[in-house]
DNA sequence: GCACATAGTATCAAAAAGGATACCGTGACA
DNA sequence: TGTCACGGTATCCTTTTTGATACTATGTGC
């Protein structure tokens, strides 16, 4: 059992929202169960779609996640290492949870992508 | 400007999750901003509402919150003091967000309240 | 033998988040 | 004068999170 964000909530009204957040809410968290949405990834395949992000954090979160039961990591036993990670059941139940965050960042946010996609016209 | 969780995030896809998430992760914020969903509060109602959260960190969540404008302090020139806390239109907006992360915890969270309310039957 | 791909591990350090406790300023009231 | 209510502030400390960097194990192919 990871960090355990209250020792103890009392279960006060809200404290639903504080326990969800407590298990999303590491560095890398929401952006890692956001691309599992689209199906099962490899560990080098996540860390190309997360740009600066550490072998270290990403197995630490991954791992994370793992143990709440949010994804599922799959090894083969071949060589070179294999492993898959993917939702869990569980996990993708947190969709309108992640769908929402989006959706508030993108309309309230201002991410700007310096280029690559969109040619410096709005940077 | 508080905490900056990514440097730059370089806008991928997800980052939206990311930066949405550096805004409410912090201990309590959540639970906050369940609570000002329902109207104004006071500190000290506030505090009430919330268990063992002391002062210092309450001050500091809620400051954070109005430096990402998503709450608003109203300092009243009277004494006693009185201050009040209120969603702004930008907070109010994260409701899609703090519901679902509510309504995820109450159907995927084993969140008793040890008695108060329920007498030690699922304790 | 060496290089490769893959998914890590190990270790130390820096930065950030959170905790504990005492103290503070103001006007009003007895 | 002292006490009260209120919303803090100050200070020091502990714990947690994140970062940086080097190293690892395995089979395969040259």
């Amino acid at each position: 059992m990871p960090r355990v964000r209250h020792k103890s909530l009392d279960c006060s009204p809200g404290c639903a929202v504080e326990a969800t957040l407590s298990l999303i809410d590491g560095k890398w968290k929401g952006v890692i169960l956001y691309h599992l949405f689209e199906g099962t990834l490899r560990f080098n395949e996540l860390r190309k779609r997360l740009p600066n992000v550490t072998q270290r954090m990403l197995t630490n979160q991954l791992r994370e996640l793992e143990a709440e039961q949010l994804i599922v990591r799959t090894i083969f036993p071949v060589v070179p290492p294999k492993v898959e990670y993917c939702l869990s059941a569980r996990g993708r139940s947190l969709e309108p949870v992640i769908m929402a965050l989006k959706a508030w960042g993108d309309a309230n946010l201002d991410l700007t992508k310096p280029t690559e996609t969109q040619p410096a016209t709005a940077a």
